[in-house]
DNA sequence: ATAAAATAATACCTCAAGGTAGTATTTTAT
DNA sequence: ATAAAATACTACCTTGAGGTATTATTTTAT
């Protein structure tokens, strides 16, 4: 499963924003290029302007710009304003206790690539992507 | 979000069976071992012995036990009965053209990572885990 | 034989994620 | 001033995952 849909769309539309040169982006190009339903990454575009990484400009020829530097804006803290990032070092059955001195069946086999997971997400920032055309795919 | 609920408990289960050892495991036992929902568990028991992995006996001092070697099961072929493993190798944003000769901006950071977290549940059998105790977490 | 103890099957309930619709508000070109 | 073009807000709809309830079936101890 790994990430949720709506993580999907967030991850989707900032790595555009920030590897497509645009003065402005409109929420309608965004949805058009990015085949995102409309109505629902309009509330999503409105949610990632509240958590700061993007800011809106209202009223004709409004649109979006970045609210921070890109090299600010970690894959992890993204994911972090949607769906929550602490379900990402979680035990891999769900275990409240389970650790290192308490550690379930999975624990050992997991922990390194669980850690790798984290460390990718949390390292790297928007402005750490590949320049390409997302568009076409 | 990493893996689906039942994924989880489908994993707990026979994570469970393959390192405590009893002759048989009923589904009561497991519910009070693992705070599993047992209506919810009791329909999951029945997929996991027709996905191949255990096999039941009906009846009166009936329960499960394991159809197969523990060597042969593989923690991405439990996850793919449930869930479906071949999310794990998606692109991070869900896009269907995305690969190394035409990726998205995430693919360069992402693909290693993902290629981790596909070995590991790949490679991991039953027979592979810590024997330790879970039903204290 | 029969009752007890187990799994199997079927139908239904609940809730949150994802998605849609309509209206209000803001800004600016004209 | 006003209409156009953008975002913001609010309310509702849909669907599937997770969970519950009941009954049927199977097996075995007695």
């Amino acid at each position: 499963m790994i990430l949720s849909k709506t993580s999907e769309y967030a991850l989707k539309i900032l790595s555009f924003m920030a590897t497509e040169d645009y003065p402005q982006y409109t929420a309608h190009l965004l949805y058009e290029k990015l085949s995102i339903p409309r109505r629902y990454g309009s509330r999503l575009m409105t949610d990632l302007a509240k958590s700061g990484f993007i800011k809106s400009h209202r009223g004709r020829n409004g649109g979006y710009v970045f609210a921070k530097k890109l090299e600010d804006i970690y894959l992890s803290d993204i994911i972090d304003s949607i769906e929550g990032f602490e379900n990402f070092d979680k035990c891999l059955i769900g275990l409240y206790q389970c650790d290192l001195d308490n550690p379930c069946p999975l624990h050992e086999i997991w922990a390194e690539t669980k850690q790798k997971v984290i460390d990718t997400l949390s390292q790297t920032s928007l402005a750490d992507l590949q320049h390409t055309n997302i568009e076409d795919l």
